[in-house]
DNA sequence: GTGAAAGCGCTAACAC
DNA sequence: GTGTTAGCGCTTTCAC
């Protein structure tokens, strides 16, 4: 905790006999024509042979720049986090750094780790999908980028998905398969981006087939193995109300329910198809392949991370950015559904493309 | 960049009519019985009333006390780092903030990001598997703890797995179905943790069936896509060498070798029975299910975290820390050779346990 | 060219 | 109880 004694500019100063403000010119690159080549050699040296290191806290303190740049995500366990926070550290470039604030989806970050992140000389924050509370926390600290839904509450930038058209896709895809009883499987919390892949897709049903999701509403965490005990504890129910195609509303609910099915005998897509919202990276492998709407993480996390560079820097932010595409892959987990008559006709399990 | 003119402890006291000094000590908390109840709530109104928040760059100059933790992963695409990552931010518990550097693997992180963590305000460092020359730079920076390797450059602590255990259980699991002729996928980069993983099956191999592992030497990037590229472009020399096992250094080669394998037509396990390391979440629905070694990188990052609090909080530290278990996983991905004469038996196609 | 000195915003002795 | 006063380590005018 306590920082070992550090080497500070005044013992370069005194080892190179100057001030601690050649030592500053020097070390920072601004020395051009300020200071005679000897002089610079002198403290260079110094600075080699003492081993110092300009101490940024108290650079950022004479400086009065902040170099951080805050990211608030819900579980870097779930892949789509983890993408994201990679294109959110590919997006900022070399000049910022990282930091981490892994909060729980439900409750929001406790106050003390959000003074903790701001504590970290931080110029701006990037929050994934926060609660409204959070967004109202956030406003006035630093310049925010909101990911994954607007933030009326407060008006910051934020960059999404066009989840409209994918949801649509998804729909008209599994109508045109000939699936009319279609289930859904929610995540349990009520972020606005699983309200519109749900709300998107019911509505299409409706004007097509006249009715919407069919079967019990099932929400869960997600979370593989929470996805597979709540498709293992509805199955009966879902198959009861004759539903031949289940939507998950993230990949990784897809992976449990694919788990679930494969110990439970029941056949993808034979006798269930089986979609969902993300494509990870893993979705191409899972057996079967799974059907899935693309939204690319990395893209959402760097161009957020672009737009709060640009804001950081004062260019006014035109809230107005674009959305990003959410386009369908089709792959091996649907398929038309199985004839009532025919149990399991000749559902081409499995696959890929 | 440049933060907006902030509220100043200063103007809390101006306000409050009272000193700085006494600000401190009631947002600290540390106004026990040193200040009377009627000042208290003059200064917590004045906090209130100009929305004051202590400003922390300050705070840790001033105290000389750091708390945020450097976090250098290679690369948070690879479930393993971000699980990695989530254990460490679980390791860590409250009261440490997360800074992340993303480095290139191949390349040691740029001196300036270096610099850039160091920077924020950091009390100790995290680094997976760095190479000599990191370690050596990190060396007296701060204290350090290493994961997934030993740090013989500058005996730093570090955490890692059993994997001679399994290694040996992957080996003896694939000779015991009956493989003599296995071929080896290995990462692209030299880290210790992959070098033991392949030279002790090797090890083993040689013992039992007096020979190494068959077929081309490959090796490339972590990453499916490489991966599937690369078995696709030697599976050809594999095959003819009569390999009948691949075995893949990480689950992420493995599962773009399932990806090519289904695109080739080469059925898993039947023709061809792939095994890995890491168990990822995923390698439970993968088509087939993989048998692989289970390393849990959460558990690596936890005990990671723990282990260096204990060290910047002064705790001596025994360098020995006991390994990780690292145990096999046996699922579908793996089963009897097909007999030369019979091309498909009855090989058990996938199927969860 | 180089140094002196005044902060940056806060904490922590030590007075009063 | 509360205020005064030094710093923490660095940057940055402004003299010399």
């Amino acid at each position: 905790m306590r920082t070992a004694k550090r080497i500070t500019a005044a013992d370069v100063a005194r080892l190179a006999r100057v001030s601690t403000a050649t030592v500053s010119l020097i070390v920072n690159g601004k020395a051009d024509g300020r200071v005679s080549a000897g002089t610079r050699a002198r403290v260079l040296a110094a600075v080699d042979e003492l081993g110092y290191r300009v101490d940024a806290v108290a650079r950022e303190l004479a400086t009065g720049r902040r170099h951080g740049v805050g990211l608030i995500v819900p579980d870097l366990a779930n892949p789509y986090f983890s993408q994201l926070t990679q294109g959110v550290a590919a997006g900022l470039g070399g000049g910022h750094r990282l930091s981490l604030i892994i909060a729980d989806p439900v409750r929001d970050p406790d106050p003390g780790s959000l003074d903790r992140l701001l504590a970290g000389g931080v110029a701006g924050i990037l929050a994934e999908a926060p609660a409204a509370d959070l967004i109202r926390e956030l406003d006035g600290r630093a310049p925010v980028v909101v990911l994954d839904r607007p933030s009326p509450e407060a008006d910051h930038p934020y960059v999404g998905f066009a989840l409209d058209d994918g949801a649509l896709a998804l729909a008209d895809h599994l109508l045109g398969l000939g699936h009319t009883r279609i289930g859904y499987l929610d995540a349990d919390i009520g972020a606005p981006t699983f309200e519109v892949r749900r709300a998107r897709m019911e509505r299409r049903l409706r004007e097509a087939a006249g009715h919407g999701f069919t079967g019990p509403a099932v929400r869960c965490r997600t979370d593989i193995d929470a996805a597979a005990e709540a498709f293992a504890a509805r199955w009966d129910a879902w198959r009861a109300a004759g539903v031949t195609a289940l939507v998950c509303a993230a990949d990784v609910h897809a992976y449990g329910v694919l788990r679930a099915a494969g110990r439970l005998g029941v056949a993808v897509p034979g006798e269930l198809s089986v979609a969902a919202f993300d494509d990870l990276p893993f979705s191409a492998v899972t057996g079967p392949p799974l059907t899935t709407v693309r939204l690319s993480a990395f893209d959402l996390g760097f161009r957020a991370a672009e737009l709060l560079v640009g804001v950081m820097g004062g260019r006014p932010m035109d809230a107005a950015v674009p959305l990003l595409p959410a386009t369908l892959r089709v792959r091996g987990s649907t398929a038309p559904p199985a004839g009532p008559s025919e149990p399991r006709p000749g559902a081409g399990a499995g696959g890929a493309r």
